[in-house]
Formats: C-alpha cells, sequence, structure tokens
RNA sequence: GAUCUGUUCGUCUAAAGGCCAGGACCCGGGACUUUCAAUCCCGGAAUAUGGGUUCGAUUCCCAUACAGAUCACCA
C-alpha cells in the first residue's frame, strides 16, 4: 500500500444499527487496522426528514461496544472536519461542487415540483419500463436548464423558484468498476438516470456528498453493502468530473446478509418474526417502541464480532474462533465472500455459548453481575462469587443463562421440584438423609471430595444405588435437575446452608 | 419490466483443474456420567440444470433456471 489506508463508516442517524451495519463496520475496521491505516467515523445527517435524536449517539454506543472505535468521529474529530455532512452543508461545501458540476455542462438545474415528477413516472409508466427515469431521454420534456432557454432558466433561478441540481449522464457510454470483491463491473451510461445531486433544501444527496466527502477525507478504500452496487456507477462519474477517477477509493460491495428462512435481505421485521435480534444494541425509536440489541439479549461483544466476521469471510483454515487482534491479523478482502449470507440465530448462539466457555470467571463477573441485580438477586463479592460463574460458564448460551443457572446459590429454593422424586420416595430415604445430615454435620472438612467419598460409602452401607439418592439431593439443593455437580454446589454452600436444605425438603416430603 | 450481482450439505463454508467434495452449526445414535451441560466417537446431508474446453472439471467458457439488489429531492 502505498500511503496510509483511510476507511469510514458513513451511517445515517435513522435508527437501530442493523447486523449488516455492523459488519460493515468491522470489515472497514478490519482492513483499516490491518494495513495500519485510519478509521473514521461519518454522520451522513443529510435527510432532516428522517433524522431521528438519539440515534448518532446510538450509533457510536454501539461501536463502543463492540470495540470499534474510530480514530476520527464527530466525537473526536482529526484533521478532516466537521464529520457531520450537516455541519459540512452549512461550510458550503457540498454547493460548491455543485456549482462547479452545473458550471462544466456536467450537471443541470431542474424545476420541476414532486407532483410534476410523480405526473411524469405516471404518464411514461407502461408494462415494460413501470419505472421511468428522469434521464436524458425523458429530460427534454421536463422543466430544466437544459429544456428551457438561458433566459427562462434565469428568471426562475431569480425567482427563487425551488430547484434541485442532477447530474447529466450522457447516454452511450461505459463505466468500469473495479471492485475488490467482484472484479470488473461494468455499466452502460444508457441505463442511468439523472439523480439528483443538491436537494431543493439545499442539502447534497447521498451521490454528491459520499464522493466530496470521500475525497476532501481522503478516502482510500470506500467498503459498503451490495445494495450500493446500482449507484456506483453515478460515483464514478462524479469522481471522474470533479477530482479524477485515479484519485477514487478502491470500492468493495460487501455481500448481503439474508433472512434465515425465504430469500431477502433480513430486515428488523424478520428479527421480531423469528425471535432474535437484528440490532447490537437494544434500541427505542422516537414512538418509543423497543426492539432488543445482541448485547442486552447477552451476546459477548467479541462472540458477536466473530460471529459477524464469519458471515461472508474466512481464513481458508477452517478455524472459525477468532478474538479481534487475531482478525485484524489475518483479515483480507480477497477471502471476502460474493453471495450473500443467511443469518442463522443458532450459529450465532454457538459462538456466543463458545466465547462464554473460554472466557475466565473473572472477565465475565462485571457482565454479569448486573444481570443479578436486575433480579433482586443479592450476590456476594469477589472469589465467592466467580467460583459459581466457573461452575456453571459451561452450561451458559448467553450472559442472561447465568442468572436461570446461578440463582440457586444465592437464594433459597423457593419452589424445590417435588414432582420428580416424591413418587420414589420412601423410608430407606429418608433414613439415608437423616444420617447423611449427622453424618455432614460431624465432618472435620467440608470439601467436595470428601462430601462425595462419605455420600457413596453410606449408600453403600444403606444398599441403596447413588443414583437414586443424587436425584433427591439435587433438588434439595438445587431445587430442580440441573447445574453442575451437587458436590460441588454443597462445598460451594457450606455446612450449615447444605444442611438447611436437605432438612427443609424432607420435611416437604412423605414417606 | 430494465440494469447489475449471485448460486457447494437445511445453514455458514473449504477445496483458487487432479486424493472417497473437507470442516462447523444443526439433527440422530452411542460413550462418559449424578441431572443438565461440557467432552469424545459414529451417522445424516451438497457442487442448480444442460452444453462445451480438457486426459481430467466444484473450479474455465456459453446457455437456461432460480434467487437477490436497485430503479426517490432515503441512505
Amino acid at each position: 500500500m502505498s500511503k496510509k489506508p483511510r476507511l469510514r463508516f458513513a451511517p445515517s442517524p435513522t435508527g437501530g444499527l442493523h447486523l449488516g451495519g455492523v459488519r460493515t463496520v468491522l470489515y472497514n475496521y478490519l482492513f483499516a487496522k490491518r494495513h495500519g491505516g485510519t478509521f473514521v467515523l461519518r454522520i451522513e445527517d443529510t435527510d432532516q426528514a428522517r433524522y431521528v435524536d438519539g440515534a448518532e449517539q446510538y450509533i457510536l454506543d454501539c461501536l463502543q461496544w463492540c470495540g470499534l472505535e474510530p480514530d476520527e468521529s464527530p466525537f473526536n474529530p482529526g484533521p478532516y472536519g466537521p464529520y457531520r455532512q450537516s455541519e459540512r452543508k452549512e461550510k458550503g461545501i457540498y454547493r460548491e461542487y455543485a456549482d462547479r458540476l452545473v458550471k462544466e455542462g456536467h450537471a443541470y438545474y431542474a424545476f420541476d415540483s414532486p407532483e410534476q415528477l410523480e405526473e411524469m413516472r405516471s404518464r411514461y409508466s407502461t408494462p415494460e419500463n413501470p419505472s421511468p427515469q428522469y434521464n436524458h431521454t425523458l429530460r427534454g420534456k421536463m422543466r430544466n436548464s437544459l429544456s428551457l432557454d438561458a433566459e427562462e432558466t434565469a428568471s426562475l433561478l431569480a425567482g427563487g423558484t425551488p430547484y434541485v441540481i442532477r447530474i447529466r449522464v450522457d447516454p452511450g457510454q461505459e463505466v468500469c468498476l473495479n471492485d475488490m470483491i467482484r472484479g470488473e463491473i461494468r455499466f452502460s451510461t444508457s441505463g442511468l438516470d439523472d439523480k439528483v445531486l443538491l436537494k431543493a433544501d439545499g442539502m447534497p444527496t447521498y451521490h454528491l456528498a459520499v464522493v466530496v466527502d470521500d475525497y476532501l477525507m481522503e478516502i482510500t478504500h470506500a467498503f459498503r453493502g451490495e445494495e450500493w452496487l446500482p449507484s456506483a456507477p453515478v460515483h464514478v462519474l462524479l469522481w471522474k468530473a470533479l477530482f479524477g477517477e485515479q484519485h477514487m477509493p478502491k470500492w468493495a460491495h460487501l455481500p448481503l446478509i439474508l433472512k434465515p428462512d425465504g430469500n431477502g435481505k433480513l430486515s428488523k421485521r424478520d428479527g421480531d418474526r423469528l425471535g432474535f435480534p437484528v440490532f447490537a444494541l437494544n434500541w427505542t425509536d422516537p414512538k418509543g417502541e423497543l426492539t432488543k440489541g445482541f448485547r442486552e439479549i447477552g451476546f459477548l461483544p467479541g462472540a458477536f464480532l466473530n460471529m459477524l466476521a464469519m458471515l461472508g469471510w474466512n481464513d481458508g483454515s477452517g478455524q472459525e474462533l477468532f478474538t479481534l487482534q487475531e482478525l485484524i491479523e489475518k483479515f483480507s478482502m480477497e477471502r471476502v465472500h460474493k453471495g450473500g449470507a443467511k443469518f442463522d440465530f443458532e450459529k450465532a448462539k454457538w459462538f456466543n455459548h463458545e466465547w462464554i466457555k473460554w472466557s475466565t470467571a473473572d472477565a465475565l463477573a462485571p457482565l454479569v453481575k448486573p444481570l443479578f441485580v436486575e433480579k433482586g438477586i443479592a450476590i456476594p463479592e469477589g472469589e465467592r462469587f466467580t467460583q459459581v460463574l466457573g461452575l456453571i460458564k459451561e452450561r451458559c448460551t448467553l450472559l442472561t443463562d447465568f442468572v436461570q443457572q446461578g440463582a440457586f446459590f444465592f437464594t433459597f429454593p423457593a419452589n424445590p421440584d417435588l414432582a420428580s422424586i416424591q413418587a420414589k420416595w420412601n423410608e430407606a430415604k429418608q433414613l439415608f438423609f437423616a444420617e447423611l445430615i449427622r453424618q455432614y454435620e460431624l465432618l472435620p472438612e467440608w470439601e467436595a471430595d470428601r462430601l462425595e467419598a462419605d455420600f457413596k460409602q453410606m449408600a453403600a452401607a444403606a444398599e441403596i444405588k447413588p443414583g437414586d439418592l443424587l436425584q433427591p439431593l439435587r433438588i434439595m439443593l438445587v431445587g430442580g435437575k440441573y447445574g453442575p455437580g451437587v458436590f460441588a454446589i454443597a462445598a460451594w454452600l457450606g455446612r450449615q446452608e447444605t444442611i438447611h436444605r436437605i432438612r427443609h425438603v424432607m420435611g416437604l416430603l412423605r414417606p
């Protein structure tokens, strides 16, 4: 790489950050870091109608949670600011380039009202061509500085008639785009339309803004979703007209993330319908409707990123578990897929489970603690708590599972599952546990192996299969048929609590 | 409808002309065991179709089929 790469993520602050968006961030970030480059966050807030308060902070929170923090952003500006397009517009940046395009004949003024545009679309719409475009064939029939004479245009302009600036695309030329993932893609300009570049409110559209800002911010590589491919030739045309193609960033259009069932882009609705999140973090829309995020349902950020990275990329070795650091070291655009990938929530959970197993109890503790607190469960400080996490982490797929799996350590089992032992409960067992309590009370040391050894010895003496006694003991200590080894549990609970729990359930059972 | 992009087990994918198409998720079975997990073993399942090119095609070419994206003063 000749110079330090500069990459950007350029979301519009309109709502929750989607899985696909996070993956776009990730690939941009990985590539930047892989090559010692810079990762910038630029806010594309040019659509004031869709702007949502708080969405910008939300995006930053997502990046922070993921650990994909930008080197330059509206919150920590670098030398290429401002980093919000609305602020850039205030400085007249886009206007200047739009005017230049008009002056040089690459763009023109269009005075058509929304009604007139609608009228045009319905008038020229046919079964063969359901979406007529504002292009070289139709622009002569519309009200613009190409169809009107200069005098009329000037008076319209002087009279304050609302107008937009549209790119002038001449037919019959070929635009070639060299995509890092897909190779050479050719478009004929005949199929392109005269896209609006500058809106009537003076704001640029995405097309103008992305080109101008990528140039001004010296972006070297631009990775974005595949849905942008159809408008890529317009951007190439703009680059040629404004700054020269040789300065254009290298493009890559990332494959789409598809819905698990059927086909098509994964949407928030699919998540609601199928019962999984599609946003990174909880998102509350302006109407107050909450959409769950991966963080809140109990994902580790590392697992989330790991899963996303593998949706469309692999290093060819068969390795599936990667830390962010490893991804940075191994990531390469050459190995990014062309085809879209269906999102599989089961596999996503598998990644998280692996990450939890792999995490230390100490690392998990601060993440899990609030979950217990939330449920009103008082937890001990320090080692006592992490010991429990160590005991149960391998059976937790989501962080939230820890509460379910671990609550009985800290709270007395209120409703023990008597049904599963009552049927086989008898005098002999009653006697056994009474004796067990006596024995345990006298035990010099309270430690799992010793507890187990004594238990088995006594079972043998009583001529009852240990298995028939362990089930009741588990219900007594845990309350249900789950959890780690019973003697490890007893050891952790301590003598007093263990005996208390045994006694309590014995009182509930009738031989 | 037009333009563009895709297509290997149900899903994510490996094999960048050449060992029985490999791994993972998932599902089924077994082992272990003290429940549930974890772990280990075994099994299930794929190159969309048709033509070429080649001694040999998952891989290269063409056609067909299917799927997707886009077609706003939204990004």
